[in-house]
RNA sequence: GUCCCUAUCGUCUAGAGGCCUAGGACACCGGGUUUUCAUCCCGGCAACGGGGGUUCGAAUCCCCCUGGGGAUGCCA
């Protein structure tokens, strides 16, 4: 069986991570098997579904090189087909119309099939008995099955499920007295009747649960009688989401789901809803979610995970699409910095993990500068440009694309460009603490003024006369080698870590350093020179 | 409440009964290279949630508990 599978968002808002990372495993499964991506945009919640939402989501996908394979699905097209098979169903019997809203309008129920020999996805579990809470009516109809089980304080705790669940029911009194048995009404009810049993303190039936083999979490079931007849067409005549997914996955082809995890409940629905369409189930396969840094859900307070919030920080397609690959896949062995080609190569559903994954910015941020690492030169340049305004950096300086050859090794995304901003702009940002522990020496505080006034006399400054001037000065004021670079660090940058120093230096050029030296003393006896 | 899912360093993960004294990566700490900074290199810290089984042997299998997530919608 070719593999056909599908990326299905609601372009309800901006897209998120989570979504995109939905789109990554599809994509690389697809990629890896030889098979088919395709794309439906479920847009059949009208209010909330937005052009600019969908368009954003196309630029998101192709930023990440997600390409897609065949037509783009439009799922409020196809408002009739849905509407048509929910008509089948009503035809078979396998829906039905439940109690009318306020407006007297009836919503279209599926009914969780009560015949479930050629359904291969059933089976049947046994005998179940459960306690009752004996002030509580049994109440049975076409509709389902109501009760009230005891709380451990002995409180009713109401309880309702589909019909189907209760196979071979019998209700029980307080003397262990048969008083409600369905076998022998079961056509009755089915009919339309219903019954209210009272007094019962005990039912037992026979269990059924739905059964799958989801190809990441491995065997998946639910009972019955845990789940309730869905809802599939509205009082107003619109389809459901439940109805139109298994259709439009039934129209596309799709042989395996994979999407996350919180669709498993909807899972064993819509494989009731597939069968009693007459069609094949596909495989299943749901991923984990991934959460914040708190180990919660990400929430409309995360507000920076969305796809273009990275984009616009300064994070590298590739860099994203690796780090969202590896958020509950890994390749088996201790490849972390792969390829695309690696990735698809190495892809396996089986190998993704079960559990959630939580969200880390700095590992985000690392990958991302051993992507920006090996990027060219004018790649890298071009990749700054786009950033810098942002920054307060204008990327026509003349010494733009010096000073980003300078940074490239220590660039992880587009926040590291503030610390570009002492070689184009004498304001610097002071780090006191260095400041403080270096100028507090006097014999610091002399070396500097010396090297200022041996700049005067400096013919030339490229990185070598740089160093060299710096070593005449400490020689001739009996300061050890290399002692003036650290304050000389922070009187060209504000602080004690950068690009190489002789190189700055000579960037920044003679005057202004001379200019810096005075401005950092003259910050250090203003601000940092007295007490603490 | 009930049902479903889930559980290895702070984080992402390796691990499918003996290769585990639990491996890698990020972060953190220390050292080396760089007379400076980043890169780079070396080293360190740090985990099988708890309790019962099964087994000669369990991170791996089973059960219970606890924690986390989801469902219980005429949202998707």
């Amino acid at each position: 069986m070719s593999v056909r599978v599908r990326f299905a968002p609601s372009p309800t808002g901006k897209v998120h991570i989570g979504n995109i990372r939905t789109a990554i495993f599809n994509w690389l499964f697809a990629r890896h098997t030889g098979g088919e991506f395709l794309l439906r945009v479920e847009d059949t919640d009208i209010e909330r579904s937005t052009r600019e939402a969908i368009d954003a989501m196309f630029e998101c996908m192709e930023w990440l090189g997600l390409d897609h394979d065949g037509e783009i699905i439009y799922q409020t097209s196809r408002t009739s087909e849905h509407i048509a098979a929910a008509q089948q169903l009503l035809a078979e019997d396998q829906a039905y119309y439940g109690e009318p809203d306020e407006n007297g309008k009836s919503a279209l129920l599926f009914r969780i099939p009560w015949d479930t020999d050629n359904i291969p996805a059933v089976r049947t579990v046994g005998t179940v008995e459960l306690e009752l809470h004996p002030e509580s009516p049994l109440n049975v109809s076409a509709a389902g099955v109501e009760f009230a089980q005891p709380s451990r304080k002995g409180k009713a705790m109401p309880a309702a499920a589909t019909l189907a669940g209760f196979k071979a029911l019998k209700a029980f009194d307080a003397d262990n007295k048969c008083v409600f048995e369905l076998d022998g009404n079961l056509d009755a009810i089915r009919a339309g009747e219903k019954f209210t049993v009272e007094g019962a303190v005990k039912i037992s039936f026979t269990r059924r649960e739905v059964f799958f083999t989801d190809m990441i979490k491995g065997e998946l079931a639910k009972p019955f009688d845990s789940m309730k007849d869905l809802v599939i067409v509205r009082g107003n005549g619109t389809p459901v989401f439940h109805l139109a997914n298994v259709c439009d996955d039934v129209f596309q082809h799709i042989s395996h789901i994979v999407r996350g995890d919180d669709h498993v409940e909807n899972t064993y629905r819509h494989i009731l809803i597939f069968n009693a369409l007459g069609y094949d189930v596909p495989q299943y396969a749901h991923m984990p979610m991934i959460v914040n840094s708190e180990g919660k859900p990400f929430s409309k307070r995360d507000g920076d995970a969305f796809v273009g919030d990275f984009r616009e920080k300064g994070y590298l397609p590739q860099a994203l699409f690796n780090y969202l690959s590896l958020l509950g896949w890994s390749p088996g062995d201790d490849r972390e910095k792969m390829t695309r080609d690696e990735m698809v190569e190495a892809f396996m559903l089986e190998r993704v993990k079960s559990s959630a994954a939580q969200f880390d910015y700095t590992k985000l941020q690392n990958m991302n500068g051993m992507y920006i690492a090996e990027m060219s030169t004018d790649d890298f340049v071009q990749w700054a440009t786009c950033y810098a305004t942002a920054a307060g950096i204008d990327p026509n300086a003349p010494l733009f694309r010096t000073v980003a050859e300078l940074m490239q090794s220590r660039t992880r995304n587009a926040e590291s460009l503030v610390d570009w901003k002492y070689f184009f702009s004498d304001e610097l940002l002071y780090n006191d603490k260095p400041i403080k522990k270096q100028l507090k020496n006097q014999d610091i505080r002399d070396g500097l003024t010396a090297y200022k006034n041996a700049l005067a006399n400096l013919n030339g400054y490229t990185p070598e006369l740089v160093e060299k001037s710096i070593r005449t000065v400490e020689s001739a004021a009996g300061l050890d080698e290399g002692k003036l670079n650290q304050p000389l660090r922070l009187a060209a940058s504000g602080t004690n870590s950068g690009a190489d120093l002789y190189l700055t230096m000579a960037l920044i050029g003679k005057e202004k350093m001379s200019a810096r030296i005075d401005a950092l003393c003259r910050y250090f006896d203003e601000n940092l020179s007295s007490g603490n």
